[in-house]
DNA sequence: GACTGGCACTCCACCACCGAGAGTGCCAAC
DNA sequence: GTTGGCACTCTCGGTGGTGGAGTGCCAGTC
């Protein structure tokens, strides 16, 4: 049904569209791509690509535009991977560089990602689900209130308020030694198998503060921390479109719920590899006039969390891919390394 | 020059260009504001107050909008305050109830500036200057990496990575105790000061590792929190105008360069009063087309940092600026009793 | 059967034009 | 100082005309 010159010219719109942003003719077309049959026949193509649902016309006498279908169709099979340029890569490593914690990483991040594809980017925040306790901690801020600090294998600090309840400063003393030794190497499954014995086998006197504390624990290991979500680049949303109100503000709006942001990401990505949501195709309906290319970032199989970028339907999809790829794998790396 | 008529008139253009956001004519005015002079009349008053630059007009044969001036003199003299009604107090309230931490805190009051004043929230993380030192930790992550961890008086927790170089667990622990004896207590400002005795005094086997060790708790402790911002209500910037790459790109853009928010929050509020700063008044240019309100919050006479908002120069200042002051000693209150 | 040149057709974008309406400035009168 | 009246200006919305880009279709050609 579709033979080699129909995909052909389907690219060619795609291409066209994309870096021009106008409804492409079949003149135009020969002209362009060194197509050697007469617009007639393009035409007659073009017929054809637009009851199929791959391209259409914004008007009866406009060129054509593709639609959400051709550009999957476009994305699965006629895409060619477009490398990153020297510079490009070299802006990677010079952007990450320096991080000194994760905060700082996902910062980064989320800024490179947006300057390299001109795009609204969102990162989400990593959960290693193979780190283990290193450390915990009980400070006394005052006679009630204390502070619960965990250590995490990768370096993670996590805090917790606690009421202390007045206890004297050797019970605190004392229960800090116990939870140390009993928790220590411990991955968060296991803290929350290992819990409520751990409360039970406290002696008499410890047990009330040990309990508050332990839950405090439970309620640190269980949070995912990947619930948390940063975006950048949101200026570009003014390339995004020219009318305002129906597009560009239901965009800004998502961009500042966390929630929906991380059903997005999951949504889309959750793997190791670049998966691309085009137009309707997205789980999320106010952003349905655009497209998400996503990825999972980690090491190997174990993904810690997803990246990717919001941008509009009319957007170069190998470049934008190519980048998304390329940041996910290389932040995979960097935070392995620690 | 001004007599109380043409000031009531001024007044009127204002509050009817933010409420109608339309040129405001000499007829509508004596209707809506029972004058009791003649549309005639406040023509002539409307040519003087545009001859000395409180008014313009957008064409010939349209009505007055303020100028930048003319919106200064509002602010100055003519705006009443306006008390915020009790539902906002009340959500002022519940919104903030429930913070667990000081990121907690913030993220609550962008939110809820942004959504009182349905403008662009702007938050700098509060420095406590009258912190002290409450807890040190060194975790030994792997033979090499430790990572130091401070908290201070008021629950924060920071933290920064430290070269061991192997160091044995002894000297680790020991250093962990003189450090915990020797600065708990202390002010960022005497930590300084008794920083490099600190080192001298140490035995010469644990000194290699206490000067890494304080270099990077002279780093945590000198390094500003305030220098944080966050940033919210952006999709407010819709209602902004209706022209779009001139007006709303620019403070897209300055809204995610943290270095321009900081400069911009400090150099207007920096006082514990509310202050404003309309159109070229305002110290970044981009920026020249928009007003900021700012406060500073804390406690008494002890400032902390400074939370504001950034909206359209035709903005509804009595409110935004009851909203900004409400919000700011909230907050400084809430900070304060932990 | 696939391709092509030609042609009539459609529709948008652009421009000029026009009239209505809003608002002004000015002036003479009160 | 205030007012009614009036001529004037400018924007806004609608109308109509034109050029051009692009199409669909058809008959003819390889």
């Amino acid at each position: 049904m579709l033979d080699d010159r129909k995909l052909t010219i389907l690219r060619a719109i795609v291409t066209d569209y994309v870096s021009m942003r106008e409804p492409v003719g079949s003149r135009a077309l020969v002209e362009r791509y060194q197509l050697d049959v007469s617009p007639a026949t393009v035409r007659n193509d073009m017929a054809v690509l637009e009851e199929e649902g791959y391209i259409m016309q914004p008007h009866t006498s406009a060129g054509r535009i593709p639609t959400d279908k051709g550009y999957r169709l476009f994305v699965d099979r006629l895409g060619t991977v477009k490398p990153l340029s020297g510079a490009e890569r070299r802006a990677i490593e010079t952007f990450m560089a320096g991080a000194v914690d994760i905060d700082d990483v996902v910062r980064r991040t989320v800024r490179l990602l947006a300057q390299i594809t001109r795009q609204v980017a969102i990162v989400q925040y990593p959960i290693l689900s193979s780190a283990t306790i290193r450390h915990l901690e009980i400070v006394t801020l005052s006679p009630e209130r204390g502070l619960l600090i965990l250590v995490n294998s990768t370096g993670k600090v996590d805090q917790h308020p606690v009421d202390l309840g007045n206890a004297p400063e050797e019970t605190v003393a004392d229960l800090r030694g116990r939870l140390n030794a009993a928790l220590i190497g411990l991955s968060p499954s296991q803290v929350v198998e290992r819990a409520e014995a751990l409360v039970v086998e406290l002696p008499d006197d410890v047990r009330p503060l040990g309990a508050a504390v332990v839950s405090a624990v439970l309620e640190l290991v269980t949070t995912d921390p990947s619930t948390r979500v940063v975006v950048g680049g949101v200026p570009n949303l003014t390339r995004f479109s020219d009318q305002y109100e129906t597009t560009v503000r239901p965009v800004l709006e998502a961009l500042e719920e966390q929630v929906v942001l991380l059903r997005l990401l999951g949504e889309v990505a959750g793997t190791g590899d670049v998966t691309v949501r085009i137009g309707h195709e997205n789980p999320y309906a106010p952003l349905r006039s655009t497209s998400v290319v996503a990825s999972g970032y980690g090491i190997d199989d174990d993904i810690w969390a997803n990246l990717g970028v919001v941008g509009p339907t009319r957007m170069d999809y190998p470049s934008t891919m190519a980048a998304v790829r390329a940041v996910a794998r290389y932040v995979g790396r960097f935070l392995a390394e620690g």
